[in-house]
RNA sequence: CGCGGGAUGGAGCAGUUUGGUAGCUCGUUGGGCUCAUAACCCAAAGGUCGUUGGUUCAAAUCCAGCUCCCGCAA
């Protein structure tokens, strides 16, 4: 917990309950900061925030169905404020619930992959403003799904962008960039994880700022405005009729999210990690299996092949490409 | 009670319909061949067939309950 000095115009709630303006003194006061968030991406930020800072609540997704036989799942923010004894609010339309969270008189509000669109009442309410933690280089990949998007699109870098928040999702005046390159056989999990710290770290080294006013934000360029739209069934779907590099990054970009899949004989098989050959086949069509190699199977596709490394049939656990081809006669087999 | 697949030596599977000495492809270990090898040949170790109970002369196999894993859908 960390107090501040402040130098501005605002008001206090006197234990007695009255309100009593002051302005321009110097006084001591605990910053209120609501945090809102979802899934694990935005964990170490709340961890963070809740060790440095009064967070008075935290905002996140209700409580939903989830996996098999309708188990009710919380989030992973919800658990960590839950270990805090932090109030959490689950509204199940924030446009039309945000009252509760304005009674508690944030300072200010600070997202990071929450998942609703804020009102404008409730941007517009805290002192301090409403700032967003985003897995990109804004400009660059607005939306929901950052992080697949930069990998699947081959990205050398990316970043965390902190920003004031907009009516327009992820379009405000941006406060602070932080860039990292991608590694060329970096998968969804490894990159989520550095981000998520990267932001964590980012935030609480620009908050100090943000709270003493000392920051310039500037506007986003709309000529570079590119998205990063949710991953859908059609961007899990692999279409061997591809180029090697773009399956590959589509692979690795979906390696510990949802996975990309084909179908093997009429049942979905998940392909987690691939590598590319240098082998060409000009006799095979594509997503023909072309040989069972040390390293996993062979596929055929449009420039070349590219080489199935782990994999996942429907019902059955993850393997090795080695494991699934092992007792089984798939060399010349197609996948669709 | 959302739909469905699965549990068999270390791994991946077959065997279950029609009960009757545990099989295949790998891996491991030892040996051989070879300039050499992830290739090839020979040999060995390794499983009370998820768990509990039932039927039977006899259960991986039939019946019932339970546990765990996974795909889809949300």
């Amino acid at each position: 917990m960390q107090f501040f000095f402040i130098n501005i115009q605002f008001h206090v709630k006197m234990n007695t309950g009255d309100y009593m303006d002051i302005e321009n003194v110097e006084v001591e006061k605990e910053l209120r900061i609501v945090f809102m968030g979802t899934p694990q991406f935005s964990v170490p930020l709340l961890d963070s925030l809740i060790k440095n800072y009064n967070v008075v609540a935290v905002v996140t997704q209700p409580d939903r169905k989830i996996g098999r036989g309708g188990k009710i799942g919380i989030t992973p923010i919800k658990k960590l404020a839950s270990e805090h004894n932090i109030l959490v609010l689950q509204p199940i339309k924030i446009k039309e619930e945000y009252e509760e969270i304005i009674a508690l008189e944030p300072d200010i509000i600070i997202t990071c992959a929450y998942g609703q669109i804020l009102p404008t009442e409730l941007l517009d309410y805290p002192r301090l403003g409403c700032i967003n933690v985003h897995a990109s280089l804004l400009p660059k990949l607005r939306g929901g799904a950052p992080i697949q998007r930069a990998l699947m699109n081959g990205y050398k870098e990316t970043g965390i962008t902190i920003m004031f928040m907009a009516d327009k999702m992820d379009a405000g005046a941006i406060i602070e960039l932080s860039k990292i390159d991608i590694k060329d056989d970096e998968n969804y999990i490894s990159l989520h994880n550095r981000l998520s710290n990267l932001g964590s770290e980012l935030l609480m080294k620009v908050l100090p700022n943000i709270i003493s006013g000392d920051i310039s934000p500037k506007a986003q360029n709309e000529e570079e405005v590119t998205y990063g739209f949710n991953i859908s069934k059609e961007d899990e779907r692999i279409d061997f009729t591809k180029r090697k590099i773009d399956l590959y990054n589509q692979i690795r970009a979906l390696d510990g999210f949802s996975g990309a899949y084909c179908i093997y004989q009429g049942k979905r098989l998940k392909v987690w990690e691939s590598i590319m050959s240098d082998n060409h086949f000009s006799n095979l069509i594509d997503g023909e299996i072309t040989s069972i190699y040390k390293e996993g199977i062979g596929v055929k596709v449009s420039d070349g092949e590219i080489i199935l490394t782990s994999v996942q049939l429907e019902g059955k656990n993850r393997m090795s490409a080695r494991d699934f081809a092992n007792g089984k006669d798939i060399v010349g087999k197609v996948l669709e």
